[in-house]
Formats: C-alpha cells, sequence, structure tokens
DNA sequence: GCCGGGATTGACCCGTCAGTCAATCGTCAA
DNA sequence: TTGACGATTGACTGACGGGTCAATCCCGGC
C-alpha cells in the first residue's frame, strides 16, 4: 500500500521527468540548464539529483519510458493474425497519435536520442534496434506468406517504413509539414499506402 | 592569381574543415572541444578562430558546403526532362554515394544539423525545407503529367522519400543495417522501388 | 510529543571550454 | 634587404553549468 509520501514522491519525480519534457523540448538537451529543469517543475536544483544520478539518465528516463511502450505494442501486434499491412497501419497510428498526445515527448526523443545514441552508449542502441528487428520480421513473415515482394530484404524495408514516419513528424516538428487532425489521420494512411503499394505484390493491388 | 600564400591558405582552411569532419563524427558537435580539432589537424588552436568566427560557423560550413551541392545537383536534375522515377533514382545515387565518398561527414550533417531542431537546424531550416520542396514540386509534375497517383499530397511524399533515405543512411551510421558496395547499390534500387512502387499508378506496373 | 529517515532546499565548488590576444613567423613586393 | 602584413601560435580568461553536500523540513510510527 502507498502512503501518501510515496505516492508525493513518485509525484514529483513525475513532475520532474514532465517539465523535462517541455525544457529539451524547448531549449535542446544540451542548450538548456539541470536548473532550468528544476525551475519549470517548480521543484529545488538538489531534488533533482535526489530522484536522478544525472541529467543524462533524465533524458534515459524518458525514451525507455516510451519507447518500451512502443515494443510492447509491436510485439503484440507482431502476435496478432492480421495482414501485414494492418500491422504497420497500427504501428503507424501508435506513433502519430503519440505524437497527437504528446508532440514535446516525441520531439525530444526523435531529435534528442539519435544524437545521444552517439555519446550515451549504446543502450538507447540496441532498444532501437529492436524496434526495427521487430519491424523487420513482420515483413519477412508477409514475404513468406506470399503478400510482400520478397526481392527487397526485410531490414531495408523495415528502415525506409520507419523512416517515412519519422520523418513525416520531422516536418511537423520543424513546420515543414502543416500540422492539424486531418493531417495525422492522412498521414497514417498515406505512409502505409505509399509503403505498402510499393512493398505489396503488384497482384493485390492491381 | 593565386600565390603559394594564398594556395597555403587555402589548404590549411580545408584542413581544419577536414578535421572538425573526423572530430565532429567521432565525438558528436556538442561533445568535443574546439583544441580537439585543432589538434587533429596539426595545427594551432588559434588558427581555427583565424578562419572561422566560431565553433558554429565550423559545422555551418560543412553542411552549406555540402548541401549547395545537393540542392544543384536536385535543381539540374528537375529541368531535365526524364521520367520522375529516374530522377528520384539520381537523388538517392546522389546521396547514397555522397555516404559512400564520405560517411563522416554525412553522420555530421544528419545527427549534428538535419535531426537537430533547437541548434543549428534552426538555422538551416529554410535550406533543408528548400531541398523538401525541390523534392516535391519533381512529384508534382509527376503527378501532373499523371505518371504518379495524385492521392498524395507532394509533399508527404516528399517527406516519405527524403526519410527513407535518410533512415538508411542512419541505420548504417549505427550498425543498423549491413554496410558495403552491394548493400550501397541495392539500397538506391529499393529504395525508389519502395517510394516509387507505391506512388507510381498502379496500371504503369501491372 | 518525539525520534528516525527520507524528501527537499539552494549555495557552493570546481572542472571545462569557447573565445581573446599579444607575440612571433614567413612570405612577398618593392 | 627590408618593411608590411597576413598566417600562426598557445597561454590565458571568464563564464558557465553539472554535480555535491550540509542543513532543514516533514511524515509516520511509537
Amino acid at each position: 500500500m502507498a502512503t501518501a509520501r510515496e505516492t508525493h514522491a513518485a509525484d514529483k519525480r513525475r513532475l520532474i521527468l514532465d517539465a523535462a519534457v517541455r525544457v529539451f523540448a524547448h531549449r535542446g538537451f544540451n542548450g538548456c540548464r539541470v536548473s532550468d529543469i528544476a525551475d519549470e517543475a517548480g521543484v529545488a536544483y538538489g531534488l533533482v539529483y535526489h530522484y536522478f544520478r544525472s541529467k543524462d539518465e533524465v533524458l534515459d528516463t524518458l525514451f525507455l519510458e516510451r519507447w518500451n511502450v512502443m515494443l510492447d505494442v509491436i510485439r503484440e501486434l507482431d502476435g496478432r493474425d492480421v495482414p501485414p499491412r494492418e500491422k504497420l497501419y497500427a504501428i503507424t497510428s501508435f506513433i502519430v497519435d503519440s505524437y497527437r498526445h504528446d508532440p514535446e515527448l516525441m520531439k525530444v526523443i526523435i531529435v534528442e536520442v539519435t544524437r545521444a545514441a552517439n555519446s550515451f552508449g549504446q543502450t538507447h542502441l540496441d532498444k532501437i534496434r529492436e524496434a526495427y528487428a521487430l519491424i523487420a520480421a513482420i515483413v519477412a513473415r508477409a514475404q513468406t506468406e506470399g503478400r510482400f515482394k520478397d526481392t527487397v530484404s526485410p531490414a531495408f524495408a523495415a528502415m525506409a517504413f520507419y523512416g517515412a514516419i519519422e520523418q513525416v513528424l520531422t516536418g511537423w516538428i520543424f513546420d515543414a509539414l502543416p500540422v492539424g487532425e486531418d493531417e495525422y489521420e492522412q498521414a497514417k494512411t498515406f505512409v502505409v499506402e505509399t509503403i505498402c503499394g510499393g512493398l505489396e505484390l503488384v497482384s493485390a493491388t492491381a
């Protein structure tokens, strides 16, 4: 049973994480100070270090929290008996909805983590690769079942698929694409249509 | 007429730029010191500031040098009277060959500029958007000519296309995809096949 | 009421670096 | 040969910011 104290502590931790999202999104991981996060959270500087070992660990936590949810979603989808195109649509939908729900968090994950992967070591990289592998597995299965062309390696297909989604988000983040409810839904069908139209057997669409 | 002195000066400037590529690629823009660049170039610390106003300007220069070449290539292609698919293939080919020729430079451009909204993306957003716009124009023309489906907005198509390429490069950069001459050529045809297979009218491939 | 310990505070320490600058070197033109 | 000027050097400075820590607060149990 969580005491009021424990609940309160968890709240403070969350408060800091949420503040960090806003600060990282706005000024960038390297462009902000830990004191910015503390100020944004309305909390003393030192408290950040009570809950996290370092500034890096704050970013780590944000990334892992969200990425693990996505991995779970993809894994769950993988098990289902639905057409591959639907699986890819569901993944796209999840990512786009994640953006719709919390654009700042997605901005941080897309913009800061890739660069962090460079310096932070392999932890993130393995997690990211795991997502690619899961998508590749979906493609590979689709090929075995004769639903997708087998002339492209699943690994490449996974990159193209994920890259298309991520670039659309990047477009929204950097104002290179119009933003809005309609655009979000349109983007989902469009990405899947583009990628699958190229991956599926021609006879399937003809 | 360039004197020996002027040539020498130009060489030193290049020396610093090339060294910066290696250092940025290896430790990241934020993770390295200006002295690292000077050391790598075998040059005194202060000389970097003789040729560049700031650390930022070194990265700016590297990015603009390469990006402008790419914009020129795309513009030149746009004018030619060849099928859209060939145009997209040529763009893909240019980018992949850029990576083949200087993977470290491409890593720096992708990791430190293209994906860095807050720091450098902001400065170069217009340049980056210009590339998207040029690609979108190619798609739009293809739609007008009845070669591509007109059910997807050219802007989205441009993002998906560029995103697929960039993600493949990212895969090479972070060892998520196998690297090699065969893979490079394979990647070109694959990206175009994937994207155009989805963008072209079904009747064109059926 | 009173104690133990986790939560919270924020001033401070200290390493790190971007950028400066005064001095020296090397080249060229007259 | 010489003087001017750009190229080159690297020690130095000043700001900045991550992380520490001793003090304080507050809750929950006894």
